[in-house]
RNA sequence: GCGGGCAUAGCUCAGUGGUAGAGCAUCAGCUUCCCAAGCUGAGGGCCGUGGGUUCGAACCCCAUUGCCCGCUCCA
């Protein structure tokens, strides 16, 4: 099947299994904004647990948290995202190509710096031993002149940038006759400024209302709360503090189905150490890391490390943990060496000590911090996209399943009577009434037997359990794997054991 | 944001100017039963939305929204 059918395919079943709603259909829709469903959330919830219990409940070194959605604004500052996530963007009209309008203007500034360059190098030829670059840069009229236009240009950009005045950017292009490099052309649009937070207002009145942002990642929270959790829960670094929660971005494309949303989930743990040991907790984690992505079960070539050459301002290494979507590799967790910065910006900013004392070492220090950030959205696609299968059966048949891990399962069994009548209805009530305690259960007693094991073979419920005659005879029941299809006859008071044991997470 | 494609029942789709269809699904009753489609009956769509052309529009035109693909962007 290609990839691109595959997909649909994946997407439509999500939706009519229950799984991933378009958000607001009845209205339209709402662009990158999607919901999940009853069998949805079950997943999501799994997933989770999951890395909540392999991140925290398994970590003595590691607490976890749940910091709010707002924060204060400065934060936001701090941390670049109010400066770094503004960029303003223009588009050129023949080549369709779209570039960062500011980005146009340095490679301007970068040709003029060229020629100033060539000057000089003309000039060292020309005068050889003698030659005072310090002296020439400062006299030659030429290099003063392209000086001069650089020194101009830069002071234009930067005001425009500042002001947030956009006009005054396109003016600049224009002014500069800056050419599209694909299409030669001056035919631009306006510039336009993308933020990529969302902003709303505190306050019941819009007059003094102050203006907050949704956080476009969780975390920020965990480094304001930083030495309120070391000192409240006694840490000693190395430690780290884990946070599940919704984050917010206004993508300019958003696209490939819940791949990247505007509103989204992220599970991320910083990890605290001491200066020059990042490195080492930075490969730490890298692998322990892809350990808990392999101890789903999902084959290991499914997942590759992409390392980043090019790091953003924050970073001294950075990974990512790639997953072959349908729609190729792509990024589903990120593994970054964040250094100090943070910390040390949210000193500077909020005027407040963020030292930790090392008892050990006898000296205090800005801890340097190792990040672990997945997508719950992306983890969940992921799942999903290795899940789905169309499988042809020996009798001709076809079937489609869902072979999601056991234990992320939005439902682990489903207990049928094999017959609606003679009795097997209550009994399958008893058991499903034993069961539901441990296990999310169903019960199904509608259709043939065929027909509902095909049910939760599509939503990917593991084992079916079902009741028949013999059950009232002598107790025991049968148990198929979703996978196998096949059935052994067990004992009812040792199903409870039975399927916890399949459904136990392996030891990571 | 640009270019292209798509939008009809819960799902998959047929229907190209003259009273909205099929299969599957759903619901009720009967029947059978260990790997999807037995019988009978029922419900469900102002054909994405808003305009226009026409005696008449699911169908032609314009706009708009959403989805998909490509470009672009992506700590």
């Amino acid at each position: 099947m290609k990839q691109e059918e595959y997909f649909k395919k994946l997407t439509a079943h999500a939706k009519e299994y229950g799984f991933v709603f378009q958000s607001s259909e009845i209205y339209d829709g709402l662009s990158a904004v999607y919901d999940y469903g009853q069998n949805g959330v079950e997943l999501k919830n799994n997933i989770r647990n999951y890395w909540w219990k392999a991140m925290v409940q398994l970590q003595e070194n590691i607490v976890g948290i749940d910091a709010a959605i707002f924060m204060h604004p400065t934060i936001w500052k701090a941390s670049g995202h109010v400066d770094a996530f503004n960029d303003p963007l223009i588009d050129n009209k023949d080549s369709k190509k779209r570039y960062r309008a500011d980005v146009l203007v340095e490679d301007y500034l970068a040709k003029i710096e060229d020629k100033i360059n060539k000057e000089v190098e003309r000039a060292r030829k020309r005068f050889g031993e003698s030659f005072d670059e310090q002296q020439f840069v400062t006299t030659n009229a030429r290099v003063l002149e392209y000086t001069a236009q650089s020194k101009e240009i830069r002071n234009r950009l930067y005001a425009g940038m500042d002001a947030n005045d956009m006009v005054s950017i396109k003016e600049l292009i224009e002014d500069l006759g800056i050419v599209c490099p694909v299409s030669g052309t001056r035919n631009w649009t306006d510039v336009r400024q993308f933020n990529l937070m969302f902003s709303t207002k505190m306050g019941s009145v819009s007059e003094g209302a102050s203006e907050l942002y949704l956080r476009p990642e969780t975390a920020q929270g965990i480094f304001v709360n930083y030495l309120n959790v070391q000192k409240t829960a006694r840490m000693k670094i190395p430690f780290g503090i884990a946070q599940t929660g919704k984050a917010f971005r206004n993508e300019i494309v958003a696209r490939q189905f819940i791949f990247r949303m505007r509103e989204f989930e992220q599970m991320e743990m910083q990890f605290f150490v001491r200066p020059g040991e990042e490195l080492k907790w930075f490969a730490y984690w890298k692998e322990e890391r892809m350990k808990w992505h392999l101890s789903m079960g999902i084959p290991p070539e499914k997942f590759r490390f992409h390392d980043h050459e090019k790091l953003s301002h924050y970073a001294n290494a950075a990974t990512d943990i790639e997953f072959e979507f349908p729609f190729g590799f792509k990024e589903l967790e990120g593994i970054h060496s964040r250094t100090d910065f943070d910390l040390e910006a949210h000193q500077k900013f909020s005027g407040k000590k963020l030292h930790y004392f090392d008892a050990e070492l006898n000296q205090s220090y800005i801890p340097y911090v190792v990040e672990t950030s997945i997508g719950l959205d992306r983890m969940f696609l992921a799942v999903l996209s290795y899940a789905y299968r169309e499988e042809k059966l020996a009798d001709g048949s076809e079937r489609v399943v869902l072979m999601i891990p056991p234990m992320l399962a939005p439902v682990k069994a489903a207990i049928l009577p094999l017959v609606a009548k003679d009795g097997l209805p209550e009994k399958a009530r008893e058991i499903m009434d034993t069961l539901k305690y441990d296990f999310n259960c169903q019960y199904e007693e509608k259709d043939s037997i065929g027909r509902r094991y095909r049910r939760q073979d599509a939503i990917g419920t593991p084992y079916c359990i079902t009741v028949d005659h013999q059950s009232l005879e002598d107790n025991t029941v049968t148990i198929r794997d979703r996978d196998s299809m096949n059935q052994e006859r067990i004992t009812i008071d040792k199903l409870t054991m039975a399927i916890a044991q399949k459904i136990r997470p392996q030891r990571i």
